[in-house]
DNA sequence: TGTACATCAGTGAACGCGCGTTCACTGATGTAC
DNA sequence: TGTACATCAGTGAACGCGCGTTCACTGATGTAC
C-alpha cells in the first residue's frame, strides 16, 4: 500500500540481511526452541524467501555458528562487567559465576547452541592460549589477582578448569524443578547461584 | 534359508522387542550421535518394520525416556560403584566425581539424552527428597559420612547441588582440545578429572 | 551528467529426502471349554 | 488332547510434512567511460 521506503514497506535490497538472519535466528531459538530453529524458518522469520540466506551463510550451520559467536561475545562481556564491578579479586570470581549463569538462564537457548556447536568442534570458542582477553583468560587472570601463583600454569589451568566447569553445570541445571526450595530459602535464584558459588569456595584455597 | 530358529533366522515373534529397540536406539546413539536417532532408523536398527516400534512406545520420546532411564541406572551403578570401593568419604567424593566424568565420557551420547530429556522435563531424573537410593542420594549421604552436619539440610543440599554441577560441567567439556596437554601433563584424562575434583576440594570445607 | 554493463542480493518454484505416525492386514500365541 | 476364538505383535504401504539446498530468474546498485 504504502511507497515510501519506510519501516512497513519491504526495502529493494535488505539493509543489511546478515544481521537481521542473526537476529532472526536468534528470536526463533529463544521463542521455539532450538528444534524449531531451520533455515526456512530463520528466513520467514526475516522475511525473506527460503534461498536468501545462502547469499550470507555457506550452510545452516554456519549461520549457527554466526549466532554462537556473537553469544560467546555476550557472554565475554557479561563477564567482564561482573569482574569491574567486584569489590574484590575473591568476590569478582564468585560474581563472575553469577553473571555467567545468569547469561545463561536469560539466553538459554543461545548459550545451548554456543556448546552445541563447541561440542562438534571439540573446542572451547574462548582462546585458552595466548595473552588474549576472552572469557577464559579474564577468569584466569581474576584467580592471579585473587593470589593463585601466576607461574604455576598447571594449578592455575586447573583453578580455571574447575570454576568454569562449575558455572557450566550450575547453568545446565538451573531450570530444574528440585531447585526451587533453595532458591525460596535463600531468597531468589540469583543468591542461589551466589551460595553455590561461595559453597565451592573458588579462591579459598589457593596456595 | 536356514528354517532354525537359532540366531540367523528371525524369530515369529520377537523375544523382546523392547528390550532390543532399547539396545538398538543406544548403539545407533554411541555409533552415529544423536542427530541419527530416529525412531524408523531404531526399527531398522533392531531389523523390525517402522511400525513395530508402536506395540512397545506410545511414540518416539516415550524410547528416548526409555533409554534415558537405563543411562541413570547405569550412572547410579557406577556411582556407588565408586562410593563402595573409596577408602575413606572425603577420598569418595572425589571417586564418585572421577566416576561419574568416566560414565559421561564412555556413554556421551546417552549421556546427552539424558540431560536432554530431564531439561525437558525440568526436571532430574534422580529423587531428591525421601531416603531414597538414587545417586543424588547417594553424594548427598557421602557429605554426611565426611562429615557435613545432617542437620543442616540447606548446607547439605548446597555441597550436593555444587559437587553434581562441577562433575557435570566437567563431563560436558571434557572432550574439548583445550584440556589435551593438561590431561597429558597429568598422565591421563582420568588424572585430570581425579585432579580438577581435588582442586575443587569438595570436602575440604565442610564445618 | 548520462549511458552501458557487470555485479550483487534478492525471488519463487522445484528437487529429493527422511521423518513420525496411521492403517488395514496377517500370522503366531494363549485360553476356555 | 483338540478345537474355536480372542488377543497380541508383527508387516508393509501410505499419509502429509518440513527440511536443506539448487536453479534460473530479476530487479536494484555501483562503476567506467
Amino acid at each position: 500500500m504504502s511507497n515510501t521506503q519506510a519501516a512497513e514497506s519491504r526495502p529493494y535490497h535488505h539493509g543489511d540481511l546478515r544481521r537481521a538472519l542473526i537476529d532472526a535466528a536468534t528470536r526463533l531459538l529463544e521463542t521455539e526452541g532450538p528444534s524449531a530453529l531451520s533455515l526456512r524458518a530463520v528466513a520467514r522469520e526475516a522475511g525473506v524467501s527460503p534461498a536468501a540466506p545462502y547469499h550470507h551463510f555457506k550452510d545452516k550451520s554456519e549461520l549457527l555458528d554466526a549466532v554462537a559467536a556473537e553469544g560467546w561475545t555476550m557472554l565475554d562481556n557479561a563477564i567482564a562487567k561482573a569482574r569491574a564491578e567486584a569489590a574484590n579479586p575473591a568476590e569478582a570470581l564468585d560474581e563472575i559465576g553469577v553473571a555467567y549463569v545468569c547469561f545463561a538462564r536469560q539466553n538459554p537457548a543461545i548459550y545451548r547452541v554456543m556448546y552445541d556447536t563447541a561440542r562438534d568442534k571439540e573446542d572451547f570458542p574462548v582462546e585458552v592460549d595466548g595473552g588474549g582477553d576472552s572469557a577464559y583468560c579474564k577468569v584466569r587472570d581474576t584467580f592471579i589477582d585473587a593470589g593463585a601463583n601466576p607461574n604455576d600454569l598447571q594449578e592455575l589451568e586447573l583453578a580455571t578448569t574447575a570454576a568454569w566447569c562449575s558455572a557450566h553445570g550450575l547453568a545446565e541445571m538451573a531450570n530444574f524443578k528440585q531447585f526451587e526450595h533453595l532458591k525460596a530459602a535463600l531468597g531468589g535464584e540469583v543468591e542461589f547461584f551466589r551460595a553455590v558459588f561461595k559453597r565451592l569456595g573458588l579462591a579459598g584455597h589457593l596456595r
